[in-house]
DNA sequence: GAGGTATACTTCCATATAGAAGTAAAACCT
DNA sequence: AGGTTTTACTTCTATATGGAAGTATACCTC
């Protein structure tokens, strides 16, 4: 909106609200934030001082660090030692992608069929993925996620059957599967690693999600860990390409 | 490895070292971090509260604030005013999955071919992406990335026509599209959209990625914003689904 | 017992201060 | 002129202190 035409155009600033319920570090931030976004200073340059901020908006040092420690964090800015506090250029290897669509399709009118569970002897490949024996029994589940009576999303996966801890029944839980994505369901959980990838639909998954051949499919797989480190659980979510989007932002605003 | 029956075992708990390079707020946090990945704190549970930690380990407050404070920023714990500090529970829902290692790929061997670039009039999508009217023109490129002679990545997209602004030598540039990655390219650019999926290659993209139909791929639209928030470019990555994959990590360790 | 009050906790915020450590350029000496 | 030292900046760490604000519980009063 506001035409600058080079020059260090000096820029309306908004004052420190003492009486607002947003701290000061937060303001502070939110202003920088907002003259790097409206040119005041373009990508490289550098930011004034802290000194200099301090003595502008008449906030402590310790302030002014926290306020910059955010952008910082937020990846608007960099700071190095001894030269200065720049911004940042847009980086597109900065993007990233997060989940929280795919975890909004539980809210909705989701519900959890269970299609298949049985016990398996494992193969090659599943035994080194849940580090066992092969021919190890594990439990196979298959399940289809179903929003407005719509085929959403087919999940397959392998758990540990530990006979000494039930966790089969608790396993086969419809709200097990929310419960993964927003953390209510497994305080025995520690890590995961999980793996992206586009790949066709076979003709099982094509059919139970009702799409026809040849379709592109999302294929994520995840692997959980307990507390011990190993593997309890092994499996993929599988999704037809076009009900499923990521999306993201990169940069300001 | 440590085998803890469920009693508080109290843990090996290495102390603040003075004299290393790592700043002391940095070794609690990795402390707490290791504890909590040990077992000692499962998700849920309660942390010490600061008061506690100040006279465990012999800091000030305001350093401990920083340390809770990195956990929370890393997911690792939530805080919650008048009560306390609480282990978070592995969630999908956090997973989020970044280009490195898309951004890895042109790192090595790579080198970007020019297939086309000419001027065309706006079709009625492509001026409402780049807000301009229908019949304008704007310059359309198609761009092949070779990784050891082998194709990668396709990249089609359209660039805003300034005649003001000669940016088109600058844009068609081989070095472009890294840059775009690391942010060593475009001072201009204040923000951008991304979006993904999954679907079908067409029978262009499969020729010119050399894969035989039908075959799964990644879409990856962009489209990017200059400082006045007007459109400047719009354009897909696409790759086969075979060649990309995206990783992440959710939990400790 | 019900309801309000006091109290003892918790996380949070902002301040002032004192110094460490890095950078760059000016000042100085040889 | 060339190399070294000093100086003046920068970010960064860690400290101590004082208070605000939220939460849960014990306790007293009615």
């Amino acid at each position: 909106m506001s035409e600058l035409k080079g020059g260090a155009a000096a820029p309306v600033r908004p004052y420190i609200d003492r009486d607002s319920d947003q701290p000061v570090y937060v303001q502070l931030a939110d202003i920088l934030r907002q003259q790097i976004s409206a040119g005041a200073f373009r990508p490289g340059e550098q930011l004034p001082s802290e000194a200099m901020l301090v003595r502008t908006y008449q906030v402590s040092p310790m302030t002014v660090r926290r306020a910059i420690n955010l952008l910082t964090d937020q990846n608007v800015v960099t700071t190095v030692q001894g030269r200065g506090t720049f911004v940042k250029a847009v980086q597109l290897g900065a993007a990233a992608f997060d989940l929280s669509d795919l975890q909004a399709m539980f809210s909705d009118d989701a519900v959890v069929k269970l299609v298949e569970a049985r016990f398996v002897a494992a193969d090659e490949r599943t035994a080194r993925k849940l580090q066992i024996e092969v021919g190890e029994y594990a439990i196979y589940i298959r399940r289809l996620l179903l929003i407005h009576n719509e085929p959403a999303f087919y999940h397959r996966g392998y758990l540990i059957y530990d006979p000494t801890r039930p966790i089969v029944e608790s396993e086969l839980e419809v709200t097990v599967l929310k419960g993964l994505f927003d953390g209510t369901g497994s305080p025995l959980i520690k890590r995961g690693e999980l793996s992206m990838e586009a790949a066709l639909l076979t003709e099982e998954e094509a059919a139970i999600l009702q799409v026809s051949l040849p379709a592109a499919g999302w294929l994520l797989e995840h692997r959980f860990f307990d507390f011990d480190d190993k593997p309890v659980s092994w499996g993929w979510f599988v999704c037809h390409g076009d009900r499923f989007r990521l999306h993201t932002k990169i940069g300001l605003e």
